[in-house]
DNA sequence: CTCGCTTATGACATCGGTGTCATGACACCG
DNA sequence: CGGTGTCATGACACCGATGTCATAAGCGAG
């Protein structure tokens, strides 16, 4: 690769005056400054980055670790949508800042971050972000002050700056969304029980019958999700307790799953009892997983996990941070997404006497 | 961030010195290594890489561009596999390496891969893979002499050494199987026509039925899908084709679909139809898109595309040539993927007549 | 004509590591 | 005891871009 000096013999000038057209710092006669472009191309010249980030002490890179894990690896894999998704937000938020982006996966061992971290800093990345597969807490090894951090989809101790999904909000625009359309008895068959987006979301389903003045069912929440990536345990569980909300004497509606892999998997096992969607009964899932939700026959129902949008709030972030120090925000960043409407829920018919608390319902 | 200068200060040695206790170039006395390590250590100093690279013309960067676009825009996203799998094969291979990855995002316009390539030399990357979001031929920008170029799941006009899916192999791979469980009549309802994969995955399906002295039925292999990201008009295509296969005066025994996503739309459409899964017919897909295979219920039997692999292997040989600037290959490197049963495929009780014949196609 | 100012350009040092060469302290051999 | 070799270490230049300062040319005002 050429040089700015071959640049500038090829050119007949200083070195520095092929600097002055590269970044327009300082006035250049026009005559010459075409010369030096012309020579650039031929050249094929690029400026080194390395040579430029010693003199200024600034890299224009980002690093993005992801693989997820860091430390509490008692979960295995419960895979709801993929955290690549965070990623490409990331990208997409970069794209305009100028900055380029460091990427390392620490492939599932929470020992490799401290590792991962050396090497960004010895790439002397701007500022880091640290992207987790779910809604959780991580505990990471401690970064260099000048170096920034954010924390996508997960939390720490030390109240580093962070994105997360607004859980609660979403489970309870969902289940308002359901009231709305006449249904009363909502089942929640909820992810694993330890998770935080279970504990939130609960509180959101909650919210929203609250809100309706619906009175608070228990037999009609069930975890129905283990997380693990036996598909055959998966079912089994996921079976009993669709089992158990049918089984009731008042039976529900509409069954809202903790995400929308166990509506699919719904799917397959309500239609080998017998029962046909929308008609016999309604589903709703959450994440909005596309390749699930708008696949599926009838399309699904479900709440966005807005992991896109956390990508580039999480980069949004970031870069302010690194343009200013101080602009630090000492709450999490909490990202609302929308409902999205499929075909797997139906409008009930509703009793005229409702009317009035359904009208209180949807505003 | 503290220099080799504050380091050699704070340990009263030369800045060499501790050059040599990090590269270990040279003799150090041990107890003179021991201060210098302790005194990293304590000011938590890691050696600039921008500062290496200019010294030793040498990055340790690899970049990778996806966002999957180049020239050809014809095509609407038709989304098989996320092409994001075969990043994750390139940097769980890069691991090892101890290079790291650069990553930028086309975003959709093929006009922007020059510029990201132009990043990429300024950061004297020492290798860049392509990746594209399916099989398929593109236009790349010329990139330098000294860097080392490999595409993945595409193929360009200039030889460009590639990693390409075996699509014909992994459809015949899956009809010889269907055929060893006794399956004759067997429907191939394909992805878009003008597709790479269409065509090679065809000639696959009449290898395998060719093996097993099948006649092949051209009304059995219809076009499915129409690749766009309109559900109603995918459903309707999609529903069209299996009508008109099933309403053969010899309707096919199991279906074939050109990927996970048509196939699990099927599985809604076919029990819709009051058609149940595997007992009135079997059906395949391809992908091995796990999120889908292994959570339908029933599972689906898919031939896999090996993305992560493809991910691996692409960077494995840009490593190589790096490395050795001749081990450059001279034909597209060739990646199989394995057949995954699910449980949508049902064995057929065999004719006895036919025992023989079965016996061959099996080996 | 000369002073003062702007415009256009170049010389040189610097950023942080590391390759090259030099130097000093020993040890070993004859 | 002097010559030779090895070990441990340091001085210095260099990689490529750019900030600082100097310099030269051009021009208008006094």
């Amino acid at each position: 690769m050429s040089t700015i000096y071959d640049v500038a013999k090829a050119a007949g000038v200083s070195p520095k005056t092929v600097s002055r057209v590269l970044n327009g710092d300082a006035p250049v006669k026009a005559e010459t400054a075409k010369i030096v472009r012309q020579v650039i191309a031929e050249l094929g010249y690029a400026p080194s980055s390395a040579a430029r980030a010693m003199r200024s002490n600034k890299s224009g890179l980002i690093g993005l670790i992801t693989g997820a894990i860091s430390v509490d690896t008692s979960q295995p894999d419960n895979s709801g949508l993929p955290d690549l998704f965070i990623v490409q937000g990331v990208q997409k938020a970069m794209e305009s800042s100028g900055k380029t982006l460091l990427i390392a996966d620490s492939g599932g061992r929470p020992d490799r971050v401290a590792d991962l971290m050396r090497t960004f800093e010895q790439h002397r990345v701007e500022g880091i972000v640290y992207v987790a597969d779910h809604h959780r807490r991580v505990t990471l090894p401690p970064v260099s002050m000048q170096t920034r951090l954010v924390l996508a989809n997960c939390y720490d101790d030390r109240g580093s700056p962070c994105v997360l999904p607004h859980d609660r909000k979403g489970q309870q625009m969902l289940v308002a969304d359901l009231i709305s359309r006449g249904h009363r008895r909502i089942a929640y068959l909820t992810l694993k029980a330890d998770m935080d987006a279970t504990r939130l979301r609960t509180q959101g389903y909650r919210d929203a019958l609250a809100a309706a003045e619906i009175t608070f069912d228990p037999a009609l929440v069930i975890v129905g999700g283990i997380g693990t990536t036996d598909h055959d345990a998966e079912v089994q569980v996921l079976w009993d307790a669709i089992d158990r909300v049918l089984a009731l004497d008042v039976p529900p509606t509409v069954i809202c799953f903790g995400n929308d892999q166990m509506a699919m998997r719904a799917y397959g096992i309500l239609r080998s009892r017998g029962v046909s969607l929308p008609q016999d009964i309604s589903v709703a899932g959450y994440d909005n997983y596309r390749m699930i939700t708008q696949t599926l026959y009838p399309t699904l129902t479900s709440a966005e996990l807005p992991y896109h949008a956390m990508g580039v709030r999480a980069t949004q972030l970031l870069l302010r941070m690194i343009d200013d120090a101080a602009d630090v925000p000492d709450a999490p960043v909490l990202v609302s997404g929308r409902v999205h409407l499929g075909q797997s829920v139906r409008t009930l018919p509703t009793p005229i006497t409702k009317l009035t608390s359904i009208g209180r319902m949807t505003q």
